[in-house]
RNA sequence: GGUUCGGUAGCUCAGCUGGAUAGAGCAUCAGCCUUCUAAGCUGAGGGUCAUUGGUUCGAAUCCAAUCCGAAUCACCA
């Protein structure tokens, strides 16, 4: 149990004893202590003064004495100031927490709940390679998984490849014009940039034959609909839909050539899935639902055919369901995907990693399976996070003003080999070991700086300033740990006794702070929000540097002492290890 | 126009279930490596928490209005 869990109780347990109300945690609040004022913990008695009719300086000396003779092995000393009641922890709790869980490599993860999760994230299209905002979001959907598991879920990682529609003919027609049978391996270029170039390419010649086209005189909406190019492509997605063999070859001769981007993209920076999923496989699921909708009358049918629900009563407007030529829409497919994953896998939660552009069209996913009375209606959640943007405005691949994911990583990892070797510490390293610790404190870097920030804000990303390796950053972190592991080289803990010395400020406020790791991993689980983990782990590091710096380990005042700094070092190598891994980022021995 | 989200230090962000003098990092300035890794530590300066009003013993936090910014409201995906 956490001990604001054990405050809480102790505290009920006082209050009811000498006040006639029933209290519960509601009543009161705890908080930490302000470093100005003595005491780990504190208890705000204002809005305890109006039930109880009495000064908050008499009701605050009842309840301390209480706590502190009846709980003397978790309270030692308490203060009132101004309505606050500071309570000071008894030093017997940090070093039982601390003999009990310092070589506890599981600390702070939960037992198995027998709840069983799926995570869909990452949903890349398959005309251009990923850039900065997937990354923002394979890191998330990544993390947020890892952080379910340490919580005793049982996850599942998923992806839908969007890899059919008009934007995946667009590549095509461009190849198939102006490629002269060009492919990734005559170019020596990456498969998915090379598609994507196509992507480009095609959007160039588009605006060229428009303004063409205006320049005779048609207007502008006209011309976009009439660029022979255009028309080309809208045949090619008629063909492909119809099965024409020579579309559907050249469609899975490009895809390929994007999976093989892809997948040495998604290796080199750690995200896999379960399972996955593919639009050419799904966008006829749902059509049945639609008629099950109708049936309920949930759904309704306009004259020309096309169904559509309507959700003005809900504050939202209509929406389509069924094209008037019977084909579906994004919304269908989405129905019956939903229903797929429910069926095949018997989830109890279905998390949906995706921008928050998409906010109406999951509220109103979610809104329809409600209506429908699908029974996992409402186990669907939409994790829905920030555009990441340059300081110029949002980045657009047909414009070409994205960050590219593949350069930035280079970037990353070229930075940290630099940083590295002006530092001089890891010669001795071969060339392989060298390797792993760049990409190692890269992505570190990287991942970091994107999953530190609150998902739902949007962030601003300047490519001009490169990611710092400074302060509230990854390496910092992966410092911190790396100077632990380079004192557990040298000096051993021979004993597991549990300390019965005085502690010092700084011992305590480590402890103080790893006593908060199980509650933080709870939190990030129930806010599905990393950046809790990545902001405690940063306080944890810091506090851990004031503390070395400030007291020797190897050099201790006694044996003792050496000891309990040894158990203190371990336990918070052990948590920095294992808070990074749920967020995807490996710690090295040294660097 | 409707809906939703956001506005905190020069910059990037915490804090938001109301609590003590609003916190970090970067940047700037001043210190600290002949003992465990200086990617570190210690300190300084830097704020009308968008504005106005309200609720409260107490508001960055809750409510209302206003201003500014973003997303979205397609027989696109």
């Amino acid at each position: 149990m956490s001990l604001v869990k054990n405050i809480q109780k102790s505290l009920i347990d006082a209050l009811t004893s000498i006040y006639p109300n029933p209290f519960s945690e509601k009543d009161f609040q705890i908080n930490q202590t302000k470093d100005e004022f003595e005491g780990d913990y504190t208890i705000v008695l204002f809005s305890l003064v109006k039930s109880l009719k009495s000064s908050p300086e008499l009701i605050g000396k009842q309840i301390g004495e209480h706590l502190i003779t009846r709980y003397p092995e978790l309270f030692t000393n308490y203060n009132i100031i101004k309505g606050f009641l500071n309570l000071t922890i008894a030093d017997d709790y940090w070093n039982n927490l601390l003999h009990q869980h310092h070589h506890d490599n599981c600390f702070g993860k939960h037992a198995m709940n027998g709840k069983k999760v799926m995570v869909e994230y990452s949903s890349p299209n398959t005309n251009k390679p990923l850039h900065l905002g997937h990354l923002r979001n394979n890191f998330l959907g990544w993390s947020v998984a890892e952080i379910l598991k340490a919580n005793g879920y049982e996850v599942l990682k998923s992806c839908i490849v969007n890899d059919r529609g008009i934007h995946i003919c667009k590549s095509m027609i461009a190849w198939q014009r102006f490629a002269d049978g060009a492919t990734p391996a005559t170019t020596n270029k990456k498969g998915d940039h090379f598609v994507g170039d196509y992507y480009v390419k095609f959007n160039d010649e588009y605006k060229k034959e428009v303004k063409e086209l205006v320049e005779k005189g048609m207007n502008e909406a006209e011309a976009e609909k009439n660029a022979p190019i255009m028309l080309a492509t809208q045949q090619m997605l008629n063909d492909w839909e119809a099965g024409k063999s020579e579309v559907i070859d050249l469609w899975k001769k490009m895809n390929s050539w994007v999976y093989e981007g892809f997948d040495f993209t998604y290796k080199t920076i750690g995200s896999d899935f379960d399972k996955t999923y593919y639009e050419s496989d799904t966008y006829l699921l749902g059509k049945d639902i639609v008629q099950t909708g109708l049936d309920k009358g949930v759904f309704f049918r306009k004259e020309d055919g096309s169904v559509w629900i309507d959700l003005t009563a809900d504050g939202l407007d209509e929406k389509l369901v069924l094209r008037k030529d019977g084909t579906s829409v994004y919304m269908t497919q989405d129905i019956g995907l939903a229903k797929q994953k429910y069926d095949q896998y018997k989830i109890d939660q279905s998390i949906y990693v995706i921008g928050d552009e998409q906010n109406y069209h999951m509220k109103v996913l979610k809104l329809i399976a409600q209506k429908l009375g699908l029974p996992y209606a409402n186990d669907i959640y939409h994790l829905s996070y920030g555009m990441v943007e340059l300081p110029t405005g949002k980045m657009k691949s047909r414009e070409g003003t994205v960050v590219d994911a593949d350069d930035l990583v280079d970037e990353m990892i070229a930075t940290a080999k630099h940083h590295t070797e002006a530092l001089g510490k890891v010669k001795d390293f071969t060339t392989e070991e060298l390797e792993v610790l760049y990409k190692t404190i890269g992505l570190g870097a990287m991942k970091f700086y994107l999953l530190r920030v609150d998902p739902k804000k949007k962030m601003i990303f300047n490519p001009e300033e490169s990611i710092d390796f400074h302060g509230f950053t990854g390496p910092f972190i992966q410092y911190t740990f790396a100077r632990i592991k380079s004192i557990l080289r040298k000096e051993t803990l021979t004993k597991n006794t549990k300390n019965e010395s005085l502690l010092l400020p700084l011992e305590k406020e480590v402890l103080f702070t790893l006593e908060q790791f199980p509650s933080i991993i709870s939190e990030a689980a129930k806010e599905l929000n990393p950046s809790t983990l990545a902001n405690y782990l940063f306080g944890l590091a810091k506090t851990f540097n004031s503390f070395y710096a400030e007291h020797s380990i190897g050099n201790a005042e006694s044996e003792e002492k050496k000891q309990l700094r040894l158990q203190i070092s371990v336990m918070t190598s052990t948590v920095l290890q294992s808070g990074m891994q749920m967020m995807g980022i490996n710690v090295p021995e040294r660097m």
